[in-house]
Formats: structure tokens, C-alpha cells, sequence
DNA sequence: GTCGGGCTAAGGTCAGACCATAGCAAAGCG
DNA sequence: CGCTTTGCTATGGTCTGACCTTAGCCCGAC
């Protein structure tokens, strides 16, 4: 006789069926047996169907459960692929999350802060010097390219990447990936205009020498007011919110 | 024409199909329309397919999506349910990206450890006096309950939890309870016995301590010493896989 | 050589049937 | 009367097969 408690617990049932847990499962093994490398595609789903003795229905549960946590994504009329770059949940589960929760921006930016300061110390005991080589580069990157916004960017991007990356902690750099793709579904890039392109530069570099020289404090301390900053730059950026609700 | 180096940012394409995203979008207006609350169960699925002019295949694909993240789940036989508690993503999300990616158990403690600590830091900024004495109630109840593991660990629970909500940041719980939630998923609760309930009641009591006495670096440091001793407690448990059935 | 049409493959949607489970209600038994 | 058992019904899970829509390619016409 089950205790009567357990309600806020749980049943021990995932709630998912037992056959789209069958095709994750499958997918997952063909990942880990190297089969299936990110940006590879799947099988046609009618042969896949076949292969694993299932409906196509059921295994298109299956793929669009993979699909909404960014494992797969599915090109109409061209196929379904495994997701490339770092991992992280699909775009659109935190916004959706948040949509029904009523998250608000300044949480997300709250949380991005805590989850990439902490990032940024970590990478600051644990990088290689691979990893610092890299996050050199794309600082000087980013001095290279303060009057081309779009270029800029990338190189900020992979700034960050590269920092999750050398933190040695990939469910934090999946949690951030996160975070910022939701930031970015809410509000379009922050990189427009607007921004001091030179300023952020610098702050980046900033966080740079203190990971080189494994300064974990500082590091954390340096991400903290680059992102404070990026934070104030686009609050104050009135255009960009059609409804004030 | 577009730039050459953006595959690796996004084709701008959510890669999930319209109808689905109808189904998401109507859910989320049932919501916030306070139609539907936490708990509620939605319309039968040929309804709800009827009501929306969707085939309910189509359907199906828009609430396994939801269920994904935790938003719904399905019972066979009884229903579709919006889910109650905290907002969460849905356990295996992490779990499965856990397999494709090789997240380590270390790692995982190690995100629980980074994110709860910064919460117990915000909650001591942010707790309400309601919220101060849930936390006095949770930590009475552990200590009436050593005897009882299971009683001991719903209450410990509880008092995660409700740090978390003190920290006025519902992502941050979020993620939080995604990451806690994988961890039970991997290994089966750690209650069981070999931990001190008195040690650990003793830990919770300080971290209550620290927040009540306005103390973020206290108490964010009594968390991490507190999950610090969790995770050895639970490394030195060799008896793992109790019921390999 | 270039442009356009059409063919093929692949994912997206639909319709209807049947299976499996949960929950209740009525019937049957003590 | 109260408990058990049986069976109905509502609801999610699966299957089948058809058709639509899009992407990509090939090939013929100009």
C-alpha cells in the first residue's frame, strides 16, 4: 500500500508512453555508437517506422520529443537532423515556460547572470591553454570588428561558448545556451546599435585576463558588471517594446 | 544575401510546424485567461482537436510538445492534466540530454550546487516574513522526523522549494527543480539511511539561520557546504541499484 | 548556358478505426 | 446492509493509409 503523501512527489510514472521513450532511446544509442553525429540526418521516417517496428505516428511522438528539447530539428521536405552547436533545451521552452509562468525580463537576465558569472569562474580554474588561446583570439576579434555589428556578434557569441566550453560543466553551458536563446526570442539582439561596441570590447577583455591568469574571483566579478551592463544598455532601449503590458 | 557563418546561429526558423504552435499558443491563453489553473484537466482530445479545427493527430503533436516541458501530462484513461507545483521542465528533458552529451555525475551536482547556492543568496535579499516562517515550519518539521526518512525527505523538499520561491526568481527555481528532478531520475533518492538526518537537519537550520538574518554570503555558503556534504554522502553509497529489475 | 517545369523524396496533416487503461456504477454475493 | 465483482464508458495510445506541401534535383526547351 503506497503512502498517501505522494502526490506533491510524484507516481513514478514519467507520463511519457512507452513507445516514444523507445524511439529516444534508440536515437540516443545511435548517438552514442557515433552512428549519428550532430548535423547528420535521421533515416526517412517511413524506414525508420519500419526498422523499429513501430506506426510512423508513434514514432513522430518520439521525434518531436527530441525535437522540443533541440535534439533533433526537422526540415520540411528535406529531412530530420541532429542538432548541432552546444547542447541546449529548444529555444522556445524557457519562452514558453515563461509565457505560462509569467516569467519576467529582468529574471532572465537575473539568471543568465548567476549561471555565467559562476561559468566564468569556473573556466578561470579549469581552462586549458586551448581554451584561452581561443578566447584570445576572439577578443582581439571583436577589437577588429567594432564597426561591423553583425560580425561583431559572432564573436561575442562564441566568447561565451568558448568560456562554457572551458568551464568544464556542460549542463551549465546547456542551461545558459538556454537562456540566451530565450533572451534573444524575446528582444532582438542587443548589438544594433545603441551599444558602445569599443566598451564591451573592453569588458570582454577584462573577463579574458582574469581567466588567463586563473583569477576565478575576478573572473566572476567581471562577467557580473559586463552583463549588468549589457543589462542597463538594452533596458534602456525604448524602441524595442511595442507592448508595455 | 544573407551571411555565410550564420548556420551556426539560426535559420530563423523555430523548426516546429504552425499547427503545432497553435495548440501551444491556445493552451497558453486557457491560462492565462485563468481557464485553466495547475491541476485542471483539459477538454477530451477529439474535442479540444474539434474545437481548434485540427485533425487530432495534430493535437497530440501540440500536447506531447507541452509535455515535454513539463507543462502537461497525460494519464491514460483519465485525462490531460496541467502540471501542478513549480514550473519545471519535464525530468528526462535533462536526463536525455544528459545520455546524447555524456553529463557526469559530478557535473550535475556541481550545476545544482552553483544555481541553489546563488537562490539561497537572492532569498536571503528577497524572503518575506510568510516566507521566513515556512521555513522555520519545514526545518521543525525535520527535526520532528528523523526517524521517518520518508517524512524527513518531503519536508526537505519543501524547504528547497520554498527557498527558492523566497528568491523571487521563478526560472532560477526552474531550473533548480529540472536538475534535482535528473538527479532522483539517475539515482534513487538519497534518504534512504546512511545519512546523518540530524547532521543534515542541523545544515538546513543554518542555512534557515543565515536567511532570516538577512545574510546572503552566509547563507549562500551554508547551502553549498550543505549540498558539498549531499554529494559525498551520496558518492560514498556503494549499494546502488538496489532493484535491478 | 540559363531558365522553367516536372519528378521524387521527405516531412506535415488528415481521417477513421481499434487497443488499453481508469473510474465508476450497477449487479451480485455474503 | 455492505462488500466484491463485473462490465460499461470515457479517454489517452497506437495503427493504417491516404493526401498535401515543401525541398531539391534533373532534364528539356529556349
Amino acid at each position: 500500500m503506497k503512502t498517501e503523501i505522494q502526490k506533491e512527489a510524484q507516481d513514478g510514472v514519467t507520463g511519457h508512453s512507452q513507445l516514444t521513450m523507445q524511439v529516444v532511446d534508440h536515437v540516443r544509442q545511435l548517438v552514442a555508437n557515433g552512428e549519428l553525429k550532430p548535423g547528420d540526418r535521421l533515416p526517412p521516417e517511413r524506414e525508420l517506422a519500419r526498422k523499429l517496428k513501430i506506426s510512423r505516428s508513434s514514432l513522430r511522438a518520439g521525434i518531436g520529443f527530441l525535437s522540443a528539447m533541440g535534439v533533433l530539428k526537422s526540415r520540411h521536405g528535406a529531412g530530420t537532423f541532429v542538432a548541432t552547436g552546444p547542447p541546449a533545451l529548444d529555444s522556445s521552452s524557457l519562452t514558453v515556460l515563461g509565457a505560462l509562468h509569467g516569467f519576467l525580463p529582468w529574471q532572465m537576465f537575473e539568471a543568465r547572470l548567476v549561471i555565467e558569472s559562476s561559468v566564468a569562474g569556473l573556466a578561470a580554474e579549469r581552462a586549458t591553454g586551448e581554451h584561452i588561446a581561443e578566447l584570445a583570439e576572439e577578443v582581439a576579434e571583436m577589437y577588429a570588428s567594432m564597426d561591423d555589428p553583425q560580425e561583431y556578434l559572432i564573436h561575442d557569441v562564441r566568447f561565451h561558448r568558448t568560456i562554457a566550453r572551458a568551464s568544464g560543466n556542460p549542463i551549465l553551458g546547456a542551461l545558459m545556451e538556454t537562456i540566451t536563446a530565450s533572451l534573444y526570442d524575446t528582444r532582438r539582439m542587443t548589438v544594433d546599435n545603441s551599444v558602445d561596441l569599443k566598451e564591451s570590447a573592453e569588458f570582454h577583455r577584462e573577463i579574458f585576463r582574469a581567466i588567463r591568469s586563473r583569477n576565478p574571483v575576478a573572473a566572476k566579478k567581471a562577467m557580473e558588471e559586463h552583463l549588468n551592463l549589457a543589462r542597463m544598455a538594452q533596458a534602456a532601449e525604448p524602441k524595442a517594446t511595442p507592448e508595455p503590458n
